[in-house]
DNA sequence: ACAAAAGTGTTTCATATACACCCATGT
DNA sequence: ACATGGGTGTATATGAAACACTTTTGT
């Protein structure tokens, strides 16, 4: 292939990250503040120049990594933006990826979080973002709740024991829907992918829940 | 951006389009003789590298009308390759498409397709092809399956008068299933796509079949 | 009359939705 | 005792799959 024909010549590849929580009740997604131009200061997906020799989603992890300090397993690709503009010092096309991470893994990263440039903000207070972020961010959220019921990303968002009425909120929160209780139990249960511990949550003021895990053996 | 590092130096994208049809109950696919090193002489999907001053989808619809001499609309973008050395000479990362064409479109380009190094090929009698490409093509394949009930890919599958046992044997052909007659048509019709035009196609030794078009005002 | 393929309608099952009552806790 | 939220089972609607008989044509 010739490199040199001015064509095609000075392309990059990126590779983006859309990193989603819940944070009680509120979703919320993983920014990261330029600190270079062009942008700098804006805010901007946690990503970067893919590497020649790195597989892509190894890159997506390794620039994930770097920019925010946080390793999640589980990403998964999901779209492509290819406008020849919309770099615009160079011609770069950005592969978007997503994930998700519950809150008791946030809260045990924060230390590192904090000495990154990352922050998380609310999905409906995000700041103006660079490039085309916005446009990706709109689209990942998209193909997280496609996604929402299978078992690798639900097992990421929630920590080892969990409530029914707990999950049902974080699923309502990402759907922006309600669910009735009795036919979310239902639907959960039938998926066959947790479990009771036959150990109960109690929170003030209301019955005590039961805690279930995800069933190791899966399938 | 920095250009001369050389971890992201001489990068590129190149964009594949997988295209089938459904010749006789056969599901084919548009490959081209690759014409020059490396691998010359090898069978592949059409497609190159994606300039610098087009969209990606430009480039896809560009790169398979110079390839194939086709122009085919609803491309559907389906994947990217990205493994580190897939493309051995260079550093590409590859962004997939899928698309169908009715049989009646491909006998009326057969002349500009003789003139190219472009042939169709059953999907079961696929040949060695370059680099990874028949990853891609399984992976192209998987998705015309997943999105074949959907409008804009059932419209450029067929001409514009078609009977429904005919559409039931691509659909048979193409998911390697078999449907009842009768449910088959039930779903058909309501997906509200198609209409009855009132005549009638006879074969011989059959019963003449109804004839139904895709309807103008679709929603 | 028979074989081959086309046309039609009803039953059955599985899945999703709607819905009402009792229970445990803190005030 | 009451307000709040958790736990359970049944009835209904909706979509998918199973299924039998009649019609048209060529031989």
């Amino acid at each position: 292939m010739e490199t040199k024909n001015p064509k095609y010549r000075g392309q990059g590849i990126h590779v983006m990250a859309s990193i989603f929580t819940v944070d009680h009740g509120v979703v919320k997604i993983l920014l990261v503040k330029r600190n270079m131009e062009p942008l700098d200061g804006m805010w901007s997906l946690p990503g970067g120049a893919l590497y020649n020799d790195e597989d892509l989603d190894d890159g997506m992890d390794r620039e994930l990594l770097e920019k925010t300090g946080l390793i999640i397993p589980n990403l998964r690709q999901c779209g492509v933006f290819g406008k020849a503009h919309r770099a615009f010092c160079m011609r770069m096309v950005a592969i978007s990826y997503f994930g998700v991470i519950s809150q008791f893994k946030v809260e045990h990263f924060n230390s590192t979080l904090k000495s990154s440039n990352a922050r998380w903000f609310s999905i409906h207070q995000i700041p103006p973002l660079a490039y085309d972020h916005e446009e990706i961010v709109k689209d990942a959220l998209e193909k997280l709740k496609e996604g929402i019921f299978e078992s690798d990303i639900l097992t990421s968002l929630f920590s080892e024991k969990f409530t029914l009425p707990e999950i049902q909120r974080v699923y309502e929160s990402i759907l922006g829907t309600k669910y009735d209780r009795r036919n979310f139990r239902k639907k959960m249960l039938s998926l066959d992918l947790i479990e009771d511990t036959f150990e109960t949550a109690r929170f003030e003021g209301r019955k005590p829940a039961k805690l279930y895990r995800f069933r190791k053996e899966n399938k």
